[in-house]
RNA sequence: CGGGGUGUAGCGUAGUCCGGUAUCGCGCCUGCUUUGGGAGCAGGAGGCCGUAGGUUCGAAUCCUGCCACCCCGACCA
């Protein structure tokens, strides 16, 4: 087979570029930092939305939509969402353009100034907190259960494809409540909705637990997140839902009338995923031959190949290869039927190969003989040869044991990759050798962590829900600790 | 944003030091033979050499600005 993929071992950025582009998901656009996300990416993005929308649907939530523009006043009041975010915003300064005096091109009409500068929205929450001022009067209109999808931009120095780009696609539920109970309860329920979609759709394990204060979201009290672990050792963060207590409504002054009758403000919640989703997706599953895409978000589950040598038997193979594409719809599975003639079987195998379609099946004049396929499944590039009686849940089953095989995959992967460090060297070793999450105490103090992020890279990803109380010292201070918390090197 | 590198046909490239309008492969088009893992042969089309200036009789080549991409750093939910 003839190879033009980088191998994950040689260059595994490039291995990724790679993917990216000859899978046809995205390019580079004209400009700096921005993607063309190309019809295939976009339609894993649509699988991607169509589950999470119906999740988000099913737990109660609207979608809405609010300004790209966002008021430079608003942006301003709340302090730590300043810090985190002014240092990557775009700025709409003037909204005419004139032909400039030299006749050579279009410049800026310096009499078009805007009295107040607009940020392109880097996230929604000022403005939609800005909005449910107006909203909200009396515990009888909460909670509000709202997300929206959007572009936002955050004017990254560094851009990878899906990973991190300047204008990137993602949603973003905002939430308000009459108790802080309830509005922790939204932010937990979210952060399971979305390790459930990276589990169950993407097929990729993911760990639940807390950011640190350093890791916070800006303007949230506690940001809880879905760490994911790539396969060259790296973490990647793939989904944050903060509790963001009442510091949106304080500075917005967003108050209601509780049922006692007193004035109260509101409790939020914020919580997204985006198009990085499809990095990770990428990083989780593929190979040295390409994307591989698990069925439940692949926007092809099945293609079918006809092989043939002359026009009697394409048109035989045709009419059979249409039969079973019909039963295959049928019974809900989405299937392309590629009939053309313009490319030989061995280029559209390839084809399919690096772009992940999870199920070939090819037939051929001796397949028909026989009333039988040929079914290779992009996983473990495996063939076989299936009898087209009941195939229609032959391949359902098949769709759903790669499913599974992907995921389970994707965990042992993990487990073999996490490892618990006790010392400091031994913390070094294995961040160098192996990558990989690293269990470890941490003596809960800022500056450690900043110290740890300087010397190695290496960040805490979380503090995971489900941890274990355990004694110990701090692997860089110490100092004594009480639990281990998970450190990698991430994108 | 700092340091380094790159930009020549749809893609990958030779040519750049030592100025004379461009090489090769893949892909594309036509025809014939082919079709169970990227077909073969023959013929053909396609490039103001990233962009804007400058030097020169003449610039892909030398000089300057700009743009984009890649790597390293800083930054970054």
């Amino acid at each position: 087979m003839a190879k033009d993929f980088s191998t994950r071992e040689e260059n595994y950025s490039k291995w990724y570029n790679d993917i990216v582009q000859k899978a046809d998901m995205a390019e580079n656009s004209a400009v700096r930092g921005c993607m063309v996300i190309k019809p295939y990416g976009y339609s894993i993005w649509e699988k991607m939305q169509g589950a999470l929308d119906k999740m988000f649907k099913d737990t109660g939530h609207s979608n809405a939509y609010f300004p790209i523009f966002i008021p430079k006043s608003f942006f301003s009041k709340e302090a730590a969402h300043v810090e985190g975010f002014a240092k990557e915003c775009a700025v709409v300064t003037h909204y005419r353009l004139k032909n400039s005096p030299d006749g050579k091109g279009l410049i800026v009409d310096e009499n078009a100034k805007l009295e107040e500068e607009l940020i392109i929205r880097p996230t929604s929450e000022t403005i939609i907190w800005d909005t449910y001022r107006g909203w909200i009067q009396s515990y009888r209109d909460l909670p509000i259960l709202v997300n929206q999808w959007a572009n936002v931009v955050r004017w990254e120095m560094r851009t990878r494809m899906f990973l991190r780009t300047a204008e990137f696609l993602w949603q973003e539920g905002h939430t308000a409540h009459a108790t802080e109970t309830e509005a922790l309860e939204e932010t937990a329920k979210m952060l399971d909705v979305y390790s459930t979609f990276a589990e169950e759709f993407m097929a990729v394990p993911v760990i639940k637990g807390i950011k640190t204060a350093n890791e916070r979201f800006a303007g949230a009290v506690e940001t809880f997140c879905i760490e994911a672990l790539m396969q060259d050792g790296k973490a990647l963060q793939a989904g944050t839902s903060h509790f963001l207590g009442q510091n949106f409504a304080k500075v917005f002054d967003v108050k209601f009338t509780n049922q006692e009758g007193k004035q109260d403000y509101v409790w939020a919640t914020s919580w997204g995923v985006s198009t990085r989703l499809i990095g990770a997706l990428i990083m989780a599953h593929s190979d040295d031959n390409g994307l591989v895409l698990p069925p439940k978000l692949a926007p092809t589950q099945v293609v079918i190949v006809p092989i043939y040598k002359d026009q009697d038997q394409y048109e035989m193979v045709c009419n059979k290869a249409r039969e079973i594409e019909s039963k295959l719809k049928a019974r809900g599975i989405s299937v392309k039927f590629d009939d053309r003639q313009t490319h030989k079987p061995g280029w559209k195998f390839n084809e399919y190969e690096f772009k992940g379609i999870p199920v070939r099946i090819a037939i051929g004049p001796r397949d028909v003989e026989n009333n039988c396929v040929e079914v290779a499944r992009r996983d473990t590039l495996e063939k076989e040869s299936y009898q087209i009686s009941d195939i229609e849940n032959k391949i359902a089953n098949l769709l759903s044991a790669i499913q599974d095989n992907l995921y389970q995959k994707a965990l042992s992967f993990r487990e073999n990759s996490t490892h618990h460090a006790d010392t400091w060297d031994e913390f070094c070793k294995l961040l160098d050798d192996k990558g990989g999450f690293i269990y470890a105490h941490w003596d809960g103090t800022a500056e450690t962590e900043q110290k740890i992020k300087e010397e190695t890279k290496a960040t805490i990803r979380c503090i995971p829900l489900n941890n274990k109380p355990e004694a110990g010292k701090c692997i860089y201070s110490g100092n004594p600790s009480t639990q281990r918390v998970i450190f990698a090197r991430a994108y």
